[in-house]
DNA sequence: ACGTTTAGATGACGACCATCATCTTTATCT
DNA sequence: AGATAAAGATGATGGTCGTCATCTAAACGT
């Protein structure tokens, strides 16, 4: 049954958003075409309309979380002006963000999968980090930019390895241990 | 074809190994048991013989790689009395060790699969985790043995998150900045 | 030395997967 | 309004997967 243009681009714009969450929840190779599109209330039949390939959605959903990320931690950074550092740490080591993947990073929660893709998935997921890496450069203290930019690149993977180290041991004590450490740590280092 | 005791036990090891190293390759669901089996030149038939399932396999495998990691790490700490800590951020830190994840560390390979595996496989994952801290903990400074052990888990995160990252954006200039950045940050930090 | 046990090979199963062909229905164009 | 084009549903294809049944040949216990 055909639809609008309008209405097909939306039930686009949808299952791309079901893939970006479906795939920080299961990974890449962790959920189908079929439960994607479940997701999007279609069915199967209507994928290859819309992409090339299971791999052409997977640049796609991906691309479309990492800028929203960007967009949502400059937002964090704009609403808290005393202590907007503080802020951002508060969101991203928590137990919710811990809890919720599906919702949350692409980075904790893709990485691994993308180091196992091909160059063009690899190239676009350093081209997704670089803005997070600006925000955070903005947010530490440093000598020279080059400093900053090293700082904030090595915060980055803090912030990062924490949550998948969270992750990986979620339920045992050590979980919350990990976010509590790197929310002091990274805190104390910002202040240097 | 029978074969002795012995070599079935040798068989059984092999099989392990193999698994480990494929599994950090290409994730808990990117390799097949069959492909398993192959490589420890065997064919898929004697597979249930020596487990009860792959997620037993994937315990087992997991929790040696993990355990030789905890052995690899004190060996490597041993040999560099002068410098144990910069010893360590060298070897881990390296585009060697980013470039063959098969046979490198099981946190920066599994982790965010661990994360989407049962309680049991987290649990082992923060059982095997403890003796990594422990090491780290006793190369870096603080006042307290509590603020040691906070360093020392905020520096594994770091550690283990840079190194995944720099595989995520391999291919690109990134990608040695942050295993650069991440080596000379943590060197200053257990200095202080 | 013979009968029993067992490790591993072969092959089959049902389920799932990505992809594609076909068909139906309806929006869009003339 | 009628012709055309296209979105999405249905269903099929070939491949892969984990798991299990069966077979066979050699090691082991007596």
């Amino acid at each position: 049954m055909r639809v609008s243009r309008q209405k097909a681009a939306e039930n686009r714009e949808r299952i791309i958003d079901a893939a970006g969450a479906l795939f920080r929840a299961k990974g890449f190779d962790g959920i189908g075409l079929a439960d994607i599109m479940k997701a999007a209330d279609l069915t199967h039949g209507g994928f290859y309309g819309h992409f090339a390939s299971k791999d052409d959605l997977v640049a796609q959903a991906s691309r479309r979380t990492m800028a929203r990320a960007a967009a949502n931690w400059a937002k964090v950074i704009a609403e808290a002006p005393t202590n907007p550092y503080a802020a951002l740490l508060n969101h991203y080591l928590s137990p919710r963000h811990r809890d919720d993947p599906g919702h949350g990073c692409a980075f904790a929660a893709l990485s691994s999968d993308a180091a196992r893709c091909a160059k063009p998935v690899r190239a676009s997921f350093a081209e997704g980090l670089e803005p997070l890496i600006d925000v955070v450069a903005g947010a530490v203290a440093g000598r020279t930019k080059a400093a900053r930019r090293r700082k904030a690149v090595a915060a980055m993977a803090e912030m990062i390895g924490a949550l998948i180290l969270a992750r990986a041991v979620a339920g045992t004590p050590l979980s919350d241990e990990i976010l509590d450490a790197g929310r002091r740590e990274l805190l104390a280092a910002v202040e240097r």
